[in-house]
DNA sequence: TTTT
DNA sequence: TTTT
């Protein structure tokens, strides 16, 4: 059987990604992104937020991007897949739900969080989970080497 | 703040759904749905299936649709959005990610659970979060009547 | 027969939104919004990129809040269903695709393109093709007064 | 500047998929898609029902999947982007917008079109726009060989 | 816990 | 031009 699994969020890091190497040289970077609605109470009248939290996964190339240039409370669409993890502890089984995402494009103003460049502008990347390397250009502009997006059709 | 939390699965229901209908008239229907995908294994070279599962909780008018048409091993699609819930147990917190949906499409069949009809089609239903009321045609088509969907652009 | 149609564009707008307001009350705005993507030329090796140009037409409360928040150059996150228009000229049918969006997410730092604030930040919207009444806070946050979104589950 | 231009339609085929190979050994697929919404006319209170036909346009190995597996009046997950084409005809400039597809999955019973098995199923395939080879097992399981879904994280 |  |  096969199917379809596919989460896009756009939404604010809530901490710099972690990103750690692996021993057979892949990366992969951690982070938060909360996302919110906004909604009205319907007893009280009042606008409130309600805030999502997402763990988000990114491998390779777009951890190494994540790695370079995406910071806490940077602003970032996100396109994955749910996976759940369960994991032990203390005798107890604990799952967790993650999004690993296959592609990403930056939503933040370049440097607004370092005190870069101020005028706004995007930067996408995208992954099919295999082997990536990653150019910067001079501009700033990031690009996966992939033999996947020769064509632009 | 404000974002995107968007969901879409397609996948088969791994159990009946399990409706709860609560005091204030709102029925909430919940139900695992399995995804998988197929891959090839890095190592041994052989086609393996990984299957992921969802938790999915429908409120009203969904919930009645799901109630009355879904039942395990049905195909169907989703679209939703991701909400985590913690949860006390021993004294241990807890948190459990499901998928809220609301848009649903049944891709099964009709009556290919319960020896009805044979030929095939697919139902789809879809709710803003407000009340609903649902209707079947004779024929068995579903909608739910909603302001919300009076026009068709 | 029943089925999916969902567009997710995040792109910038061409040209500020054209906004008609119709005899019974509805407004509807059209504008374009580009989408790009790079791409390396296969002959070349060169860094392109190639953009898209897509119809986005909103009606009623997002129509609204398009005409007054909406300003060539900004970023948008669109969420909608394809349709197809076909139209007469010089006795020849012609055909158009349009966005038509029921989902929006501004992307712009508020005030970016009038001198305003400059500090990020993103506004959404949400319609169910129903009414919506548009209001905006103090501070310039944006809503559709509409029962749908109640509750926040 | 970067963006996200997606598409995900499920709907029927209106016709047999038609598939040119290309001097270069690539193979196109264009074949049209309808989904249908159904909608209470605001008038009379009759149900209605909306057709939106989608120009789907598939390469290589999801080209080669369509070609042996799709037919007219099968249901099908499309995912992909918009593109827009301008083409001459008596000296005036038309468009055509088609989807791209990159992911497809088949919802349609096998054989349910030409007198083969009968219970339910479904296969996927997914491209990277990249060089594709397609397997098919005896048991009729479609899989685009592809370094890229080694790993099914 | 689904399905092929 | 699909399907129910």
């Amino acid at each position: 059987m096969s199917g379809v699994n596919k989460v896009i969020i756009v939404g604010r890091l809530g901490k710099d990604p972690e990103v750690r190497h692996l021993e057979n040289g892949a990366s992969v970077a951690n982070f938060p992104v909360a996302t919110s609605e906004t909604y009205k109470d319907r007893n009280t009248g009042e606008r409130k937020e309600q805030t999502e939290w997402h763990n988000v996964v990114l491998w390779r190339g777009l951890a190494d991007v994540a790695e370079k240039y995406l910071n806490k409370g940077d602003m970032v669409y996100i396109e994955g897949k749910l996976r759940t993890r369960s994991w032990e502890k203390d005798g107890i089984t604990r799952y967790t739900t993650e999004i690993v995402g296959d592609n990403m494009t930056m939503l933040s103003p370049k440097g607004s969080n370092d005190g870069g460049q101020s005028t706004g502008g995007s930067m996408s990347s995208s992954a099919s989970q295999q082997e990536q390397n990653v150019a910067s250009t001079p501009a700033g502009d990031i690009a996966l080497e992939d033999e996947s997006d020769d064509l632009p059709f």
